[in-house]
DNA sequence: CTTGCAATTGACACCGGTTTCCCTTATCGG
DNA sequence: CCGATAAGGGAAACCGGTGTCAATTGCAAG
């Protein structure tokens, strides 16, 4: 242990010139077999090898980018109201990430700034990043993308809906999951099925309430207006709209949330009214936040990998890097299910 | 916009030497200009940094970092089981750094891997971080603080205790929230409270600890042994705990959890056996995560103002470097207060 | 035995800043 | 009016890597 921090304090101060010396051979043939360019002797290869194992050298990040105009580190930016996800994703990406020379800079930004792309260019190009994950909703903005192309700087978008370029995304099939769990509350014998839509502008929004329309137009069930309620993804909207729905006359027996916390607003608004869930009012979300077990009764609700797409992003940007290269062109679609607990019931016969 | 579009893609492309030119200088003054040395003759600066702010030329990071051998990244530091603390200690830091050169450099770490220590030495030290942020329990360790005293590496400890060392900590007084919290609970008239501690070895378990036996001998009221469990900050470790405590007769007429995800198990044990909350169980836990008010009954709780010492800490390391030099000695403690929603009742006269 | 080519390796410039050291120039006291 | 002193500003080295291109070596072909 401490001659490991001896190594550790001595190799702060190692340079290429070191082991350079040491190995008796140039600069340039240090830096080859670090990065492993193969021309180059196999004797002369493995002595150096031996030399900067045995001395613990690690070459110096800083010098790196500046010579290879690009530095080891990979930007998560995101604009996101949902933190819980923010946070599933950077812990998959840092799984991703771990053992590798690569680390991560977080980069919150506000989409509603009429700077913001200039603030991302400017974030991208003078930190000179490998490459850049970005999370939805700004992920959806394809001027972004553009962007990154110019500045010639990798990219990994997140998405909710099937792939339109596989290279540069990994997505989950929201619609196909919302219509799986619609089609299970029908299948418990619900008709009258409301629904708490996501905000504007949101392409998660857009493929939940595509996914909720396609499972009833299946079973021949129509959809008057007045069952679906604007949200905007958070607890309070979900309250709101959930009572907007409840002053309807019949009023739903199943609710779809299109995220847990309006979900959980939901289960409020009920339990405000007396309505019994399940017995009386269905409720799936989306997500499986934490939330969902906390609550009584626990949320049925759709679970997205979030965690294993978010490693999933982070191997497509550095695949290449550390010789996974085949991640980098896998198409990565992700499926959600459905977690049955305990606020769906069958509708009684009436 | 497009003109400020172009001028960025211009900048990208800038370097001190172009500055130089165009200012008919040498590097070195220009470099003056933007390290704003003192000994420098005012008109010849003024022109320069006419021109700086006319180019909107930028200084390359990589050239800098290589050259001061520090770089200006603030490392987060954390290795913790409470996901929410660690968001919301991120995005104070992050608002902080807004604006400034710096950006934040996520780092998640082990504490039960032996190598942790070389892990983090190595990532400080390959890195060149400006400085380090260092997020509870693994900021209680004081061979990490030495650690980053022995590189040279400017640090911040986040914590929930006073002050040790207001240079280098930011900290809530845990100890004094939770005693008053549990002198709200006697002055409703209960008597026999129990407690879910926090797992052993984390000083803010110790702390919230103290503070309840505090406010009870203060009221001259015993604490037997049977009245505290030992939880893990978990949901299902505060089912279980809880539990225990309501196996006992007489159970105890109110319960403080030491944090709110314990308290939203005592929630759901409750329920399970039912017991009405606040009716015949009373209820605090501690944080003020969103979930508090998604549960039902609504939590009271003790919040502490995690953002804003997020926020403080990242002042705290950056101060000189922008001019905002008092942060850096202001001794940083926060307090929290308590947060009454519905989980707690007055005893009723038995 | 000489020439051509491939395989290795090294010398040197360069990335874009900062630091060291020295020279020039302005200011001031005698 | 002259020399001392200090401040402003520049040339060149340096931080620690990588890229370019030429030199060296070994071996097969002519």
């Amino acid at each position: 242990m401490a001659k490991q921090a001896q190594d550790e304090g001595l190799n702060a101060k190692l340079t290429i010139n070191d082991i350079a010396r040491m190995a008796g051979v140039s600069k340039k043939t240090v830096s080859r077999v670090i990065n492993r360019s193969p021309l180059l002797n196999a004797q002369t290869r493995e002595k150096v090898e031996q030399i900067i194992a045995d001395t613990g050298y690690v070459p110096n990040p800083q010098a790196r980018a500046l010579a290879l105009g690009r530095n080891f580190l990979i930007g998560l930016i995101y604009d996101n109201p949902n933190q819980q996800m923010i946070l599933s994703m950077q812990r998959g990406i840092l799984e991703a990430l771990h053992g590798t020379e690569f680390e991560l800079v977080v980069r919150p930004v506000d989409r509603g700034s009429a700077r913001v792309m200039d603030d991302i260019r400017g974030f991208i190009t003078r930190q000179r990043l490998y490459g850049v994950i970005l999370l939805p909703p700004i992920s959806e903005n394809d001027t972004l993308a553009r962007l990154c192309d110019e500045e010639g700087c990798r990219y990994v978008r997140m998405g909710s809906a099937v792939l339109d370029d596989p290279e540069h995304m990994v997505v989950s099939n929201d619609r196909d999951a919302v219509a799986d769990a619609v089609r299970y509350l029908i299948a418990q014998g619900h008709r009258r099925i409301g629904l708490i839509a996501g905000p504007h502008g949101f392409r998660s929004a857009k493929e939940r309430r595509d996914g909720f329309e396609l499972a009833l137009s299946e079973a021949g069930i129509s959809l008057p207006r007045s069952l679906v309620a604007d949200g905007q993804y958070t607890f309070e909207s979900g309250i709101s709209a959930c009572e907007s729905l409840l002053d309807l006359s019949p009023r739903p027996t199943a609710i779809f949330a299109a995220n847990d916390e309006m979900a959980a607003g939901v289960l409020y608004a009920a339990r405000l009214r007396g309505i019994e869930v399940p017995d009386e009012l269905s409720i799936i979300g989306f997500d499986d936040t934490p939330l969902t077990t906390r609550v009584w009764p626990p949320l049925t609700t759709v679970r997205w990998p979030i965690v294993a797409m978010g490693r999933a992003a982070a191997l497509k940007l550095i695949g290449t890097a550390i010789g996974e290269g085949s991640a980098v062109n896998e198409p990565s679609t992700f499926s959600s299910t459905l977690i049955r607990r305990g606020s769906v019931a069958p509708l009684p016969i009436a």
